[in-house]
DNA sequence: CATGAATGAGACTTCATTCAT
DNA sequence: GATGAATGAAGTCTCATTCAT
C-alpha cells in the first residue's frame, strides 16, 4: 500500500489524473473554437462542454466559471503566440530581423489559427462583473513588455536611442501592430506589402533607421 | 438622417417633437454616463431610463434596441473628440504642431469626460448578436482615417516621406497613441513627459524627424 | 395635467399600481398553496408563478427572491392567525377563557386553512443562504411574546402569580400548544378532548389553577 | 441490524470489515460537523466525505442517500442525548429532581456538542424528497413519550394527578423546554434562572406542585 | 408621446448520484 | 472496499423587449 503510493509519487499521472487531463484539454479545445467562432458573449458553458463531448457538469470541474475558462483560453493562445515568436527570433540580433520575425511569425499564427489571437485580445474588463475585481492585465500589454525588454537591450548596446522611454516604445510597437494588422486584413491588403510598411514604421518609431 | 435633424432645426419644433427631442437627450446623457460606469453589457435599458428620469417603455421610443443607443453614445464621442481635436489644430499647419495639438486635445477630453474615450471604443464587433451582421467600423479605425488625410497632406507637400502607404500609418498613429496612453495611465506616468514620448515616437515613426 | 397628477394622489390606486396589487395577491395566494403543499425546498418560483397565472418573471417583480416570498407568506399568515385569535378574545378578561379562545381560534384556522399554520412554522434559519445573515425571529418566538403581554398584564392584577418570567411563560404556552397539537393531530385524538388537555396543562403551567 | 452489530462484535472482525467501520465513523463524525455547521441543505455529501477524508464515493458505501446519512446523525445525536439523560436520573424517584436532572443534562450536552441539538431537531419532513413517504416520526415526538413513560409512572404511585392525558403531558414538557430554552439562550438567560424557571412552569403544567 | 407592469427565453451554476478503474 | 471524475436534471434569477393603458 505505501508501496504503491510512492510509486504514485514518481508517476504523478494515474489513471484518475490522465483522464482528467484529457477532459481539461478537450474543453479548452472546445473553448477555443467557439470563442473564436462566437466571441464571448455567445458562448455558453453549456456549449463548450457539448462541444468537447462532455457533461455540463464537467465543464464546472475544470474552470471556476465561465470568466475562468476565457482567460485560461488567452493564457494559451498568449503563450502559444509568444512561444512561436521567440522560436522565430531565436539568435536573431539585428533588430530589423527581429522586428521582421516576430511579424511573419505573427502572421503565420493568425493565418492557422485564424482568429485565435483577435477573439483573445478581447479586454478582459469587459468580462467584471463583480466590481471592485482585479483588472486583469491586458494580453497586449503584456506583449508590450516583452517589446519592451527587447528595445530595452538595443538601448543598451546603442543600436537604438535612449531619449525615449523602453516601456512606452514596447507598448507604442504593439499599438502599430494592433492597429495596422487589423485594418490591413480588412482592407485586404497584401500580406506581404502589409509586413514590409510595418516594419518600416516600427524600425522609424523607434528611431532605428537613419 | 442627419438632413431630418436640419429641418427640424429650421421650422419652429412643435410641442411634441420638442420633448421627444428633450427625452432623447436624457436618454443619451444617462446612457453616456452608465456605459462609461459599468460598460455595456452591465448596463440595462431600464438603467438607462430610469437614471434619465422616464418610463422604460420610452427607451424604445428613441432607439431600436439597446445596440442602437450605444452606437448613438459612440457616434455621439466620436464627433466630440474629433470636434475638438479639429478646433486645436485650425490654422495650424506644422505637422509636429499638429499632431502634439491633438494629443493635448485628446488628453483634454479624458480628463474632462473620464473614460468616455475607453467605454467608446468598445469594439462594436463584440455588441453583433445577429450572425452576418455588417461589422460597424471601429472608431479608432475611423480616426485613423482622419490621421490619413492629415498624412496624406503632408506627403503631397513634401514635409513627409512617401515610401509607406498613408492610410496604414494613420492607422499606426492611432495605435500608438491608443497603447500608450492606456498603459501610460495605468502606470500613473506625468501627463507632460507621455505627451512628449508619444509624440516623439509618433514623428519618428512618421519619418518627420531627422 | 397637473390637476391629474393631484388626483392620483388622493386616489393612489392608479391603473398600473391596481394591476400590479393583483398580480402580488395572485402570487402570494400560489405561493401559500404550493409551500403548504409541497414544502419550502420543493416549490419553485417559477411554480407560484404559474399557479399564479403571470410569467416566470413576474415573480421577481414582486419578490427580490424565493426566500422573500416564502416570509412574505410567514408574515401573511401570522397577521391572520393572530388577528383572529385577537377578535376572538375580544372583550374576554377570565384568563381560562382566553386560553381556550385562542386555541379554538387557532384550531378553527387550521380546519380553514390546512397546513398553513405548520408551513408558516418553517424555521427561517434553514433558508439561510448567505453566511451572516439575519436570522429572522420565528414566528413562534414572536406569538410566545404576544403571550408574555396577555400574561404579565395577569400578573400585574393578581390574577397569575410572578415568581416566573412572564417572557418565558408565554414561550412555555407556545411550546404546549404547538408540540401537543403536532402530535394531537399525528395521532388522531379528538379536538374537543385535545383542547381540553391543552387549556388544563396550560393553565396549571401558568399557576392559574389552584 | 443492531442484532447483526452485536455479532459483530462478538466475533473478530476482519481486516475489511473493521475498515468500513472506521469509514462510517469518520464519515458520521463528519456529518455531525458539518450539518451542525451549515445545516441539512448547504451540506452535500462530497463536504462531508472531504472532511472525513474519504473519497466521494465511499459515502455511497456506506448510506443509501444523504438523507439516510441524516438521519443516522440524528439518531445518534437522539440516543446520546437520552442516554446522558437516563444516566443523570439513574435511581431518581422523585420527580422534580427528575425533571431537573434532565433539563441539566440537557444544557450539559448542549454546552459539549454546541448545535448538536438544534441541527438533530429539523423536521425530517422537511427532507422528503418523494412524495408519498412515510414522514418518520419527529425527534421531539420521540422524546416526547420518553417524558410520557416517566410521567405515566408518577400517575399511577399517585405522585401526579391522572385527569390529563400522559401523552399530551409528555408532549407539552418537550414543547416547554424547546421552545424556553431556543429564546432562553437567544435572549441570553442565565442558565441557572432559564433551568429554574422551566423547572417550574413543567412542574406546575404536570400537577406536581401545591 | 409616455409609461411601467409583464414577459419568457435563456444564462449560469450546483449537486446528489453513478461507475469505471 | 475505495476512489473521484463525470454526469445532467434541475434550480434560481436576469434582462431586452412588448403592449395595454
Amino acid at each position: 500500500m505505501s508501496n504503491e503510493a510512492e510509486i504514485n509519487e514518481t508517476r504523478p499521472a494515474t489513471r484518475g489524473s490522465r483522464r482528467k487531463e484529457e477532459s481539461r484539454r478537450k474543453l479548452l479545445e472546445a473553448a477555443r473554437t467557439l470563442f473564436v467562432e462566437k466571441g464571448y458573449h455567445d458562448t455558453r458553458p453549456q456549449d463548450i462542454a457539448k462541444q468537447a463531448g462532455v457533461g455540463h457538469g464537467t465543464f464546472y470541474l475544470h474552470f471556476d466559471d465561465k470568466k475562468a475558462c476565457f482567460l485560461a483560453f488567452v493564457d494559451e493562445a498568449r503563450d502559444e503566440v509568444t512561444q512561436a515568436a521567440m522560436n522565430r527570433i531565436e539568435g536573431v540580433t539585428n533588430l530589423e530581423d527581429q522586428v521582421r520575425g516576430i511579424i511573419e511569425s505573427t502572421f503565420d499564427y493568425g493565418e492557422e489559427f485564424p482568429g485565435v489571437f483577435e477573439a483573445a485580445v478581447t479586454d478582459p474588463g469587459l468580462l467584471a462583473s463583480n466590481e471592485g475585481e482585479v483588472p486583469d492585465a491586458n494580453i497586449l500589454e503584456q506583449w508590450g513588455d516583452v517589446w519592451s525588454d527587447i528595445i530595452k537591450g538595443h538601448q543598451d548596446d546603442g543600436t537604438l536611442p535612449s531619449d525615449f522611454d523602453a516601456v512606452l516604445g514596447g507598448q507604442a510597437v504593439v499599438g502599430i501592430m494592433r492597429q495596422t494588422s487589423i485594418v490591413g486584413q480588412r482592407r485586404e491588403m497584401g500580406r506581404e506589402d502589409l509586413a514590409e510598411s510595418m516594419v518600416r514604421l516600427i524600425m522609424r518609431a523607434l528611431g532605428g533607421v537613419s
